[in-house]
RNA sequence: GGCGUGGUAGCUCAGGUGGUAAGAGCGUCGGAUUCAUAACCCGGAGGCCGAGGGUUCGACUCCCUCCCACGCUACCA
């Protein structure tokens, strides 16, 4: 076993609240970990910061006329609050627009770019000129040369889902000025990934205990051939590349993002009081550095960011990047957009921590999507957390207190019915710490459970209440092992319930923070003084789940109202359209193209010509639907070639809000001008 | 289209190098009990382990095909 471990969570981007799926992928697991290991004596720190760079922020300076670095404030310190009143525990909290940071990643760009690792290739960017700047993609909108949506980004279209290139989108527009940028030559370093490929293959077919859904994608992109990736963009909000002739540019985020846990590291040494100390952490073979990402996160902590390490050297590589799966809300997948999440901040409003903590452990995607629903948040509560784990420390406590004054009993003469139930305390522990090692916190949490579920068998079979009268030799001796099992319980369950175990360690007269090693048959010694204490779990009644889900339905039909209709554009003058012929056409023949899961090849008659024109429907319409129908075509579009057949035209669709698709029909003769 | 992961009781999910494992919790039905937050405890019912083939003495577990979900990826107007 390694002589300390070094945790990271995935570095929250900074444009916006952290919600449920956020903490089921990355940072309750992390959080339930660390807190296992630190029970357990061993030396961890949890990492963790904001992820302040990245296109999207810049674009909502776009769009909400906000500066980036107001976004980026306002994000990092209210998602640092409510992690830390969550519970989530980290040992720092970082960010990446911090001095040490930009110094870290420069260096890491400077020692790989010195020890020519880089490659840099030449090519053609979009520029604006007016703003003398090379536009990202998401800073260019244009016709889609697929769907023929005018308001495609650069790299995706919203409408068709197609990926994009800048350079591909028809009338291309800045979304800074407005103006049609130019073509430009720019030069960027890339990570030669492809060259690399052996490096990172073999190692990761090295490593052990590694889930099958972390592996799998793994292979998976291995198996495609990994692509040469930019480490450098034009763009001002990042980290500026270091070097002379690099004005205007910056690390890609990907680079730098990771490098985050790094100087994240080191800000934390420095708080430590012991700036080295970081080193012991990244560069000491003893550390085992674990990654808790989602699955989305998986490429860039499995390839490329060890990949960076291994050529930087000197550092340790990812021991397990335990990646989650993605948590489905209702039923639904969680989209921030639609209004269909949960906002952690509002979460808090309403409930406390350890509820969400112990409800979402039970429910972590750990091998596949899994879901959350307010209906079995409140399940969970009131049957697991209430009746079994309250109830048996509630019972047991008020039981002392009533008939013992409160005071712990001696054990007398245990019956075997004690001793196993004193047994059953260990095995317990066992079975739940091989769980916490092997990531696997669901299994963790229920067999927790099942030690307070072994009380409640217990202490009613012993029947206390009976032998109060008759034995109270006997009655004593329950009330022991059931108090020794709630000491335990407030020991292991505080990974997941870290407030609620220190409530009840309070009430059984635990003054000193007992860890992992203390969970024994004897951790509250007889005569010590226990109180009943309140109940620690209230059950949920329906009308509050209720009201939670009719607050989930209202914001997301409300947000869904605001969509409903896409924003008209700027006024066209009319010459610009009269540019479009715009005719009506026959579907004479449809036909599948097994290739492609989106287009159909149509062939249509106007009248005077019949064209071959490709058409993204597929998933609306099948072939022999759709023959013999008119249809209102773009004619004189420039042909365009896709799956090597070329497109001679296009067919106009009205799409409604949830993307479904109509044609434009007509009655019309074919070959009719539309206008 | 390619690749990856998953498709197990009404619900949420475990399991498995092929053979006395088809499992848990919730729900449901019945019983017992009263210390306790109408809780706890015991018992029953409920699954051709996504569909169809194949290998085998034997497959939920291996192979092939297909369907569905999620993700990645692809020249998709």
């Amino acid at each position: 076993m390694s002589k300390r471990t070094l945790v990271t969570s995935a570095l929250p981007y900074a444009n916006g609240p952290i919600h449920l799926g956020h903490l089921a992928g990355a940072y309750l697991p992390a959080d339930l970990y660390t807190r296992y290991k630190r029970l357990r004596g061993e030396d961890i720190i949890h990492i963790c910061g904001s992820d302040e760079h990245g296109v999207p922020i810049t674009i909502a300076e776009e769009k909400k006329g906000v500066k980036p670095q107001q976004i980026v404030d306002e994000f990092h310190e209210r998602n640092k609050k409510v992690f830390r009143e969550f519970g989530i525990d980290f040992d720092y909290y970082g960010r990446t627009s911090s001095k040490l940071h930009h110094e870290t990643s420069q260096d890491f760009f400077k020692k790989l770019n010195e020890k020519g690792i880089f490659v840099k290739k030449k090519e053609k960017q979009l520029f604006d000129q007016e703003a003398n700047m090379f536009l990202p993609d998401r800073y260019v909108t244009g016709t889609c040369p697929v769907c023929g949506h005018e308001e495609a980004y650069g790299d995706q279209c919203e409408k068709c889902g197609s990926s994009l290139s800048p350079v591909e989108l028809i009338k291309p527009k800045s979304v800074l000025t407005g103006n049609t940028p130019v073509t430009k030559e720019t030069e960027h370093w890339y990570l030669p990934l492809g060259k690399l490929q052996p490096e990172i293959e073999s190692w990761i077919e090295s490593r052990v205990g590694w889930k099958a859904n972390v592996l799998g994608q793994c292979r998976s992109w291995l198996k495609e051939g990994l692509n040469d990736r930019a480490v450098t963009r034009d763009l001002t909000w990042g980290v500026p590349v270091p070097l002379e002739g690099a004005e205007n540019k910056v690390l890609y985020v990907w680079f730098d993002a990771p490098i985050g846990y790094i100087s994240a590291t080191k800000e934390w040494a420095i708080e430590k009081g012991d700036k080295e100390r970081w080193k012991t952490y990244w560069q000491d073979d003893e550390t085992s550095l674990i990654h808790f990402i989602g699955k989305d996160n998986i490429v860039f902590h499995c390839i490329m960011f060890p990949l960076t390490l291994m050529k930087y050297g000197e550092f340790v590589l990812p021991e397990n990047v335990p990646a989650n799966e993605f948590l489905n809300l209702e039923g639904r997948k969680l989209s921030t957009s639609k209004g269909w999440a949960v906002w952690l901040e509002d979460y808090m409003e309403s409930f406390e921590p350890d509820l969400l903590r112990y409800v979402l452990g039970t429910t972590l995607p750990e091998t596949k999507d899994s879901d959350f629903s307010w209906k079995d948040f409140q399940t969970r509560i009131n049957s697991e957390l209430a009746d079994i784990l309250g109830n048996f420390i509630f019972r047991t406590l008020s039981f002392t207190d009533k008939y013992f004054n409160g005071m712990v009993p001696e054990l007398l003469n245990p019956g075997e019915k004690d001793l196993s139930a004193l047994n059953e305390i260990a095995q317990a522990k066992a079975r739940i710490s091989e769980s916490y090692d092997r990531f696997r916190f669901r299994e963790a949490i229920a067999e927790t459970m099942n030690l307070a579920r072994t009380g409640n068998k217990y202490f009613t079979e012993t029947e206390p209440w009976k032998t109060r009268k008759d034995n109270v030799e006997a009655c004593g001796n329950t009330l022991y092992v059931s108090i020794q099992i709630c000491a335990a319980l407030s020991v292991l369950f505080r990974p997941v319930l870290p407030n609620k175990m220190k409530e009840l360690a309070t009430s059984l007269n635990l003054t000193e923070e007992l860890n992992w090693n203390d969970v024994t048959t004897k951790m509250i010694k007889p005569e010590t003084d226990v109180k009943a204490g309140n109940i620690l779990f209230a059950k949920i009644e329906d009308d509050v789940v209720d009201a939670e889900l009719e607050k989930l339905k209202e914001s997301s039909e409300s947000d869904e109202i605001e969509k409903k209709y896409t924003p008209l554009k700027k006024t066209a003058d009319y010459n610009n359209f009269a540019n479009l012929d715009l005719r009506v056409g026959l579907i004479t023949n449809a036909e599948d193209l097994p290739d492609s899961n989106k287009l159909l090849k149509l062939t249509i008659d106007l009248g005077f010509e019949t064209r071959t024109i490709l058409a993204g429907i597929k998933n609306v319409y099948s072939p022999k639907d759709i023959i013999g129908r008119k249809v209102c075509v773009v004619a004189n579009l420039e042909p365009k070639k896709m799956m090597g057949i070329e497109s001679n035209g296009m067919v106009l669709m009205a799409e409604e809000d949830d993307g479904k698709l109509h044609f434009m029909t007509t009655e019309a003769d074919i070959g009719s001008p539309v206008f």
